[in-house]
DNA sequence: TATGAATGAGTTTTCATTCAT
DNA sequence: CATGAATGAAAACTCATTCAT
């Protein structure tokens, strides 16, 4: 049996993520700033006050979305899963997850990246718990195949970033130029498989 | 002889440019919605007045910053030129320059992408001047070197954004992860001879 | 036999006293403007719809309020009673009764006399039921000692506003002062003792 | 010569007097959480936003306008005078001075007297600069005259509030009472004797 | 009856913009 | 031109009141 209190906990869930939900899409949209709250509770269906039944204030919700990307983002199994497999099928599958989450996302993750630089707390939680393993997650992966002989010799720190960057900056200037884009229509697993590909062999023509 | 209105124009220029250069300072460091007037009036040293002596609104401020933006940047002489000298060379001091002018702005490029996106107008600008002049250098460049055989067959339109994706991507995390970020200290030349050997090369081990 | 409605009248009057309760503990600690129904209903311990169960709005809380104060005050025995008894006696247990009243409810009579004066109606009753009768009361005693020459010729008018006056001032100090205040620790007796004695005799020394 | 700021001190002075004044006057017509900064506007004949560029906030009001009570009252030159005088010469202007001050100025008193008592540093600030060198005054001069015979033994700390009580009750019950009290028309002059008369020789008829 | 989430009217507060100096 | 006090429209936020459960 549920108590009162967890029945309003479950209740109450949906209308809360609702609302930040719409906070997100909005922000997104028009910018922190520019995004009012009228404008929240229009897109989530709900009246102005009941926003404020759920969270303290716009800046509250602010957090909370961010709140809510760290640790979606710090749980996604991907990054648990030990790199074991072929190289060409985890960068492959690492950039396509990345792909797919980011391409899916752009507005949202733009705006995240503004937003978290501008509060130092955020930011700290992002970069230790989303940003630093992901790093780390590559940089171990580049760091057993130099051992081994597959990669060539190169500054792991470096190159771990122009990796995880690819995905961000892609997604930037998929954002920006739009369906204008000259990418704009390619299936994910094309880029992905292509980006993979040029991860692993750069531009260079090479006998195999 | 200069008129009188030129010689106001000449006059007012350097306060008319600390003006912008304050917006942008304090857009870039709160975004443009928390930014107020009276801040960028005490960032540029002036009184609030004196700011709508130059820019009819707030609004204008940040259409001026863009377009400033759009035009320098396409005015850039990188681009004019052509890619005639040696591979790594053309790729080091495309990256090299490219990770000088986003290191020193990264937070005022990141308030630009999300600013920019936000309006078609200067969306459509910033593309066609510059996002679009510079894919189409670098996509003509890497046609050129694979009708040469130095370059493997791949697809140009990915991977000239994957190029540029790097630099910017790159430059996201430096300002994420900000001092404490491992790439921090690195000189910028070394970084960018690392990833130019990453983009020509790529992660594998060839023998040469 | 009770009827349905006197049923849930005599069922419902504890909670509805509870409520005034509280709601005066809460306007008098926060000022009427100041409070809200959730705190009044915290403080009585129901839910906020309960309160609209027994009043039809907040005003209507401050109205039963003062109504109640007004009906308990006027039906207050003392003043029934006929001051027949020995004059230092019956000044005596006048001050000491109000004494006792005041100190008791210091913050809710002061705050009862700044809402009283701003609702005409309120005060018109507080007046004609309250105030006068017990300006009278003093004032006939007053004069029939005056006209038996016990009590020397005084405007009665004045001198009766400045027994009472005595009280409500004494009680606004002692409110003001709280425990830091001089007389915070001295038994009412003694207090009332002394006030009559300085009312009947004034400051000056007489030979007895 | 007045530099720039000096310059602006002084023209700033009357409107922010002006709007504490406004702010006084409807906080103590309505009361504080009744009142409207628009309604306080109005009176002070500004606009809303004015208000803001001379107090952070409503509460900052308040807080502003019990400060200058606390000054203005504690440095009132009476209490600073020693009471060589006439022992009913002193009495009669230490009352008629209140009285004076009281009368015109009823209801903001009444209503400081709410306020003060809900802020715990207000009160501390009016307790120890105008109660207690009030309280101590009287204090003072009544022990003179209790060792010179002139007055009986008494409790001085509980006549000395009793005679500053007689002025706030009075004045209490002045307000409350209105136009239809029947001290309304006398003349203050013609209170103060009164009550020094009683406040010096208490109800009793005594053989001079 | 009792509840408390939802509501939106009414506040407080902010700040882009104007304009007299 | 430069200034910054004054403005008021628009925003954030509060909370009395309602009503479905």
């Amino acid at each position: 049996m549920v108590t009162k209190k967890e029945r309003k906990e479950l209740t109450a869930k949906p209308k809360k993520e609702q609302i930040l939900d719409a906070a997100l899409a909005v922000f997104s949209r028009k910018g922190f700033g520019e995004a009012t709250i009228p404008d929240i509770a229009h897109e989530a269906g709900v009246a102005v006050g009941t926003i404020y039944t759920y969270y303290q204030s716009k800046h509250d919700l602010l957090v909370s979305i961010i709140e809510r990307y760290v640790v979606t983002e710090s749980l996604v199994k991907l990054w648990g899963q030990q790199p074991k497999t072929k190289d060409i099928k985890f960068i492959t599958s690492l950039l396509e997850d990345r792909i797919d989450l980011g391409f899916e996302n752009a507005d949202r993750l733009l705006f995240l990246f503004s937003e978290i630089q501008r509060d130092p707390e955020s930011r700290q939680q992002y970069i230790e718990r989303v940003v630093r393993p992901m790093l780390a997650l590559i940089g171990k992966y580049l760091e057993s195949r130099i051992v081994s002989g597959t990669f060539r010799p190169l500054n792991v720190n470096i190159i771990a970033r122009a990796i995880v960057g690819i995905v961000i900056g892609f997604m930037v200037l998929y954002r920006l130029e739009g369906e204008a884009g000259e990418c704009y229509g390619i299936r994910q697993q094309e880029l992905a498989t292509e980006l993979a590909n040029f991860v692993l062999r750069g531009l260079q023509a090479t006998e195999d």
